[in-house]
DNA sequence: CCCTCAACTGATGTATACAACATTAGGCGA
DNA sequence: TCGCCTAATGTTGTATACATCAGTTGAGGG
């Protein structure tokens, strides 16, 4: 009598936001588009066009871009289309001033200590910046840049900290690349400030001293802002 | 030959947000009502009654609820329904420890110094205040708190962390109401203390001293999480 | 040649029917 | 009477047709 349905009633996950778990890869996939300028600054994300492009509907599309708009990511108008905005100085300094304070807070308020796992993730980064260096890459940057943002952030259990930290980092992530692009700040110089600060980071993290990662974190974001502003 | 369509070009103000405009008075009004406990946890929120109440269809009341879910104040799980959260002990400690620095960051990132309009705006909300001692009201009181949080917002330029300090605001905001509805705190105590606080507040503002608005502000909340907790 | 305006095009916003899903009530048999 | 299975019901998620809006283009008149 079981072979007319098939039910399967044990199931390890039946993982039932299937439909959730897609929009948050959407979400993920067209952010990082836009942060890689892959999708750069004033493009038109046509509605019908992404949804063509994904195999579905506009309507799980159009929720992805109401939370991309929320964000700050793109800006959406009736009529008009859905573009993806533009960071002005003045935006990107407010953002950035919040970021260095944030970033004293994520190894204060609710800091986790780093175990073996988390060294050896690091030490992973570590060695793909000295990489950079023969190979450099302004692409491959910015995705290492991205990982070890995140993986910084797991320093931190303060979940409403990390939310909003993620908001802000990819608000403003693109800049960066866009300065190398047009030639604004040095690659390979980038390049080698950056490993020395993950060489930092290391350093204290193996220590164990929190305090230490905060602090060189919030100077090198502090610095990295000042060569920007050519 | 005007007489067939009815254009009216000239339009003081043709606000082509119409639609923009309406879905964030839906947006605030809903939060107001599960602030204010009209909508109390775990209360399944239709979205077809609430298209009917409203007058038009789900799709903006989507829009809505999702912007809400990402705040953190409904969830929707699929063919179960939209249920108002709650707000468990360990979440609302963390909202409550970040409340507290980012309160010291709002007159320290980009302070606006109070003019004679603002002075007379908050001496407002400290008459209020003074009034709710001859007549009670647990609700007339988490109103006045709101507004005096929305005006003391106004203290900062930086939008980014306008926009964060509103979201968490909005996240705990209920804690309170919850507590003194189930009579774990007390209610005349807490409109004296309150009464003091705005007072305390107005002087520093008359001063122009913003660092000691951010430190009061941060006292009060440290002590009014520390009242809460039974 | 230039200006005006009206229709066209393509975009987002809305309404609605349908699909997928979970819960519950009820019937049926052991 | 108890347990299981099935159908019914109500929910959110999706697809799609339509409404609304803004920019564009081209024809017509001065």
């Amino acid at each position: 009598m079981a072979d007319t349905t098939e039910t399967e009633p044990m199931d390890m996950m039946p993982e039932p936001l299937r439909a959730r778990e897609r929009a948050e890869r959407i979400h993920a996939d067209i952010r990082s588009r836009i942060c890689m300028l892959d999708y750069p600054p004033g493009m038109k994300l046509s509605e019908t066009a992404l949804a063509a492009e994904l195999g579905i509907s506009r309507t799980p599309i159009r929720r992805v871009l109401a939370r991309l708009e929320d964000e700050g990511l793109v800006t959406s108008v009736h009529g008009v289309g859905t573009m993806v905005t533009n960071v002005d100085y003045s935006e990107m300094s407010q953002v950035y001033r919040l970021r260095k304070e944030l970033v004293l807070l994520q190894t204060v308020l609710d800091p986790i200590q780093p175990d073996a796992a988390f060294l050896q993730r690091f030490q992973a980064l570590y060695t793909r910046s000295e990489a950079l260096k023969t190979a450099p890459s302004a692409r491959d940057f910015s995705l290492l840049d991205q990982d070890t943002f995140l993986t910084l952030l797991d320093l931190t259990a303060n979940a409403p900290l990390r939310t909003m930290a993620e908001r802000l980092y990819f608000r403003t992530a693109r800049i960066w690349l866009q300065q190398v692009t047009s030639s604004h700040i040095d690659l390979m110089q980038e390049i080698d400030i950056y490993a020395r600060e993950l060489q930092d980071l290391l350093g204290a993290l193996e220590l164990g001293d929190l305090d230490a990662v905060g602090h060189i974190r919030r100077g090198h974001i502090s610095m990295s802002f000042a060569r920007m502003r050519v």
